[in-house]
DNA sequence: CTTGACCTATGAGTAACTCATAGGTTTTAG
DNA sequence: CTAAAACCTATGAGTTACTCATAGGTCAAG
């Protein structure tokens, strides 16, 4: 199989089975005579499996160190499953912000509707940012912190 | 004002003033002597419209661009209004698929816990990820697709 | 006069690709 | 047989909004 080849049959684009190989997830061996790759079904193997633990959400070096382990013979279930809470974890954080982002938005939104527009005048840019009032931040871990979010 | 000051005053970091600054958001004096910047009341307005405006979802360039509107003297109102509900769909979307991740990644938790760690035997990975089917994605807008999430 | 806190500019790092450049090779059609 | 299409190679830049690091220069206080 060549570079194409491999990435019709794992549903990906030549580019990324090109990356994934830069990232030593594909091991394609060589051909002399026109330095091609010919990648085997091992490789498939491991292509497709990057991209189901890519749909759940692991990360190119966590599936590194996976398919690693997995190369040195030992199982990568025990890591996979310790990873893998944490990380739904995180993705509940995110939706949660995204929520609360859509929450500002659709607030912006209403109170925008019995706003004029006006014209910049040098002491406002626009009312509609500018007048908007930021709901607090509901974190209270005190300390001068320069909100990095 | 210096550029701890105005990162103070706006409760975001030198870096990011800097950054700013760089990015032609902010337009501060120089001092002769020394090559230091110096700040006005008018970047301060300029930074915290910003911070407002990233924390509503809009981008740098889009923020650069409603700032050029306004020292034109054109009322970048009708824009933001209009940039925004572009925006709000999106955000709205990106919740969705965070959800599809979510659900993804709950279901496979709950599959796991009645399968057993297996040993790399080189047919297999990690049969907790390598057997876990993927929901089939719900577009139909037929054609051979590298689906590009 | 040295220490510490500030300032300068620039470049790299982040995530996971995608796209572009500038070639070389193989296949297919005429 | 040849020319074009379709594939291959390697590498570097672009994406986002910063953050951090490097290597200096400046300034106030002790």
């Amino acid at each position: 199989m060549r570079v194409k080849d491999i990435a019709t049959a794992a549903g990906v684009s030549p580019d990324t089975v090109r990356f994934y190989t830069r990232e030593g997830l594909l091991n394609p061996g060589r051909n002399p005579d026109n330095n091609y790759q010919h990648f085997g079904a091992e490789d498939l193997r491991r292509l497709r499996f990057a991209r189901k633990a890519r749909q759940l959400g692991f990360s190119l070096p966590e599936i590194r160190a996976i398919l690693d382990q997995a190369d040195d013979h030992h199982s990568p279930c025990p890591m996979v499953r310790e990873v893998f809470e944490q990380k739904l974890a995180d993705v509940e954080q995110q939706i949660a912000q995204l929520q609360q982002l859509r929450q500002r938005m659709q607030a912006a939104l209403a109170a925008w509707r019995h706003m004029p527009d006006g014209t910049p005048d040098g002491h406002t840019i626009c009312r509609l940012i500018e007048h908007w009032d930021q709901p607090e931040t509901a974190h209270c871990h005190s300390g001068d912190d320069h909100d990095r979010d």
